[in-house]
DNA sequence: ATAATTCCGTTGTTTTTACAACAAAAGGAG
DNA sequence: CTCCTTTTGTTGTAAAAACAACGGAATTAT
């Protein structure tokens, strides 16, 4: 078993939490320990989700089923990242059609997430600190989703694509942008096709309403009719 | 001014705490109060969110304007209603391509973030039911839009339509569901047109794949080939 | 009950996208 | 530099979606 303290320390979740203060911090948390095998479930469907899942070491992947059985990994975890906090989050909602499987030799720690957010009567920093965290975590995951849902929902890849840059160049504050893409990165992204969206770039550069080259893009203001 | 524990009660962010106990709950939050006249702007493009704003009466927009000032209203807010959490949330980031904007005359309360999640020294339970509330709206935004996303990253109407049925099957436990839409809001949601949707859950009527009669839809098993 | 309105399905046409296959360009390794 | 690999752009074709227009069903109002 690894060193708790230093393997939490590692993590988002105890960002700004220093080793030696990891300790006493876990005192006033309830928490368990469990080591999970290759190909174990970690959480498995319909299950009550009231604890904080963190992996301290190995890999876990989490998957969602449908009805028809079709199986898709939803995101890869690693040793400091953290499971299962939305659905704690929100009053310890069951997981509908979301699992999480080891897929190397894991050890997992699961926070109980009541007294995680429940400030304990020493009132310590370090909880506050936690919380303060956690609402970060939540967070930055919430814009994130919520500005890929903003070019997911234009329904041609020109918009798609607008959209994105558009985002981009207020985030960035130029109209000229790179982007942490490639073109195949880019596609998946918005969801269209790689090859489609190439020709659509050209045809965008045809038309003046961006330029690009590489990841580098200029957006143009001029489509004076 | 309206009664402020009266109008707070009603809000989620103070979900389970009662009318009389909002005043003494409120000294030791840090928050300010404002009107705005209609047409006012609430919270300008690129302002720095460190405060939750919470709507006490009238109404708002949040709205996104593009590269070419195109906009779009996102959100409609009515007393109650918060907003600026996430921004306030990933660390006071600064609101970029979104503006909030009154409608109404409107009587708004910003609630200091930072005040708001650091426990008091009295460590008072409200405090933490407030906080305990904020995580549970934001938890809930979070599964509601990735349950979303989930159907958008699905390229063709039949898999965004399938993507979406398996969800409230499983959310549901059967594969008799009613959706809590009709069909010029199911294709809003999937952001497709509504007339190629209906035309597409004709033929999967036809195919078997499925079968419905105005809001109730059910999941056949048997695609054997 | 009748009228008006909203909702839903259908069909034909146009536009857009996916797909596949390939060519060109860029980048890396030896 | 040359070979090999990866990335990107191009093109033609087939499939799918958007769009528009309409007719019928269902719902609501009168």
């Amino acid at each position: 078993m690894k060193n708790l303290p230093e393997a939490l320390a590692l993590s988002p979740l105890f960002e700004g939490i220093t080793e030696k203060d990891i300790l006493p911090l876990l005192s006033c948390l309830t928490f368990k320990e469990r080591e999970f095998s290759p190909g174990e479930t970690i959480l498995a469907e319909g299950e009550r989700v009231d604890s904080v899942g963190l992996v301290i070491s190995g890999g876990a992947h989490i998957s969602m089923n449908d009805f028809w059985g079709n199986r898709s990994i939803v995101a890869d975890l690693g040793p400091g990242d953290i499971f299962g906090e939305v659905y704690a989050l929100s009053g310890g909602t069951n997981l509908s059609g979301v699992e999480v499987v080891a897929y190397q030799s894991s050890e997992i720690l699961f926070l109980n997430f009541k007294r995680m957010i429940t400030v304990c009567s020493s009132a310590c920093d370090f909880h506050n600190r936690l919380i303060s965290n956690l609402l970060k975590i939540v967070g930055e995951k919430n814009l994130m989703i919520t500005e890929k849902m903003r070019c997911l929902t234009k329904r041609s890849t020109r918009e798609k694509l607008l959209s994105y840059f558009s985002l981009e160049s207020k985030k960035q504050g130029k109209n000229q942008i790179s982007i942490p893409f490639n073109r195949q990165e880019l596609a998946d992204y918005l969801s269209v096709d790689r090859s489609a969206m190439s020709a659509e770039l050209s045809r965008m550069k045809e038309e003046g309403i961006i330029d690009y080259r590489k990841n580098s893009f200029v957006l143009k203001l001029h489509h004076d009719q």
